[in-house]
DNA sequence: CTTTGAAATGAACGCACGTTCAGATAAACA
DNA sequence: TGTTTATCTGAACGTGCGTTCATTTCAAAG
């Protein structure tokens, strides 16, 4: 048996990318092998290097395609001129998007150190970029007297640990509906920074 | 060569647990292996073995010694009555007791997924008690018309994940100290479930 | 209908893994 | 000092790892 009836590298190819962003949000990187991720996928391992160079490229391309799918989506919002109507749509926008991909989430915030030197470094710019656009929110809205924070960066680490976190106990279908977790979470996030 | 000289159990024991969080902090459970933790303590990686039933024991040890330490140094904080008081102490025990162990904390909230299904049950329930403690102060705080929270819960989670986010950024010798940490740390939580 | 190239197999490579254990040596005790 | 006991070595076990590659088969193009 060789090729598959039905192949098609534009299919195997994503699914390839879905079955490693499922297993290694759930098992995470270095426990994950790439016979599991093959088996997910329902080809043999060898079939993989068709579609990444290595193990690590895979965990880079996801980790990669995330932030620039956060940073893309980001800069699509469109933006009043008011620090707080700014902030209110960075809160939103956040646990929105982040509860969107939870799987991809998980593997941005759990897998830095199993990236390569090179590879973090690329992450990391990225990541940077993200908190640079709450960080202005933030000190542009100190500066207009709407916000009092102490430390513009402590500020801005604070609330997107805070608002991360949603990830960690959201569920589909519990007791509280996205919006609702938006709602509360504004509400929380704007009396951190109030004056 | 067999027996080292100078050779403790009392001395080797706990050399072998200082290994393994150091590791797996470093690396992550799943990529460190047994020899490297042997490496590190200086033994071949048969010895760990007198130390250690296998490698998800140690883990699990880890992770139960760091939260029945987090739990007895939190019940030994004499408490004051007044909510206020309860949550300001809380906070600023919390960030002081995390970057005092920024390792054991790192393994607790990252390693979870590598417990076998029984030992997490127990991880788990710890960490149940440690968050309810923050639970009831909110709730009393709420009753007493000091604190406005929409949701006790989930203000408890967003708090605890915005001060645990202290350990990602934090560095000794950095630009602000503990004290200042907490401090500013402390006015934000207590603006976020101000009324 | 034939040809061609993309897609996948399956076996193999060397290596590292967690764990076990008989044997060796130092420390502790009599 | 001589004996026992605690501590560690070093080799070995079977298994699974990431990756490569000759080979095979299917899909598409002519």
């Amino acid at each position: 048996m060789a090729r598959k009836t039905g192949s098609h590298s534009q299919i195997t190819g994503p699914r390839v990318h879905a079955a490693a962003s499922k297993l290694f949000a759930r098992h995470g990187y270095a426990a994950v092998s790439m016979r599991q991720i093959a088996g997910e996928v329902g080809v043999q391992a060898g079939a993989l290097y068709l579609y990444t160079p290595d193990k690590q490229s895979l965990l880079f391309d996801l980790m990669q395609g995330h932030m620039k799918d956060l940073l893309c989506a980001w800069s699509e919002q469109d933006m009043s001129d008011d620090p707080m109507a700014q902030l209110e749509a960075f809160v939103r926008f956040h646990i929105g998007f982040h509860l969107e991909r939870p799987d991809a989430v998980f593997i941005a915030y759990m897998e830095l150190r199993n990236l390569s030197e090179e590879n973090f470094v690329v992450i990391e710019a990225l990541r940077k970029q993200y908190e640079d656009a709450l960080e202005d929110i933030l000190r542009r809205g100190q500066k207009a007297g709407v916000f009092t924070v102490p430390d513009t960066k402590l500020a801005m680490m604070a609330l997107i640990a805070m608002l991360t976190g949603v990830n960690t106990w959201y569920r589909e279908g519990g007791r509280l509906s996205r919006n609702k977790v938006e709602e509360i979470y504004w509400d929380m996030a704007r009396k951190a920074v109030a004056p």
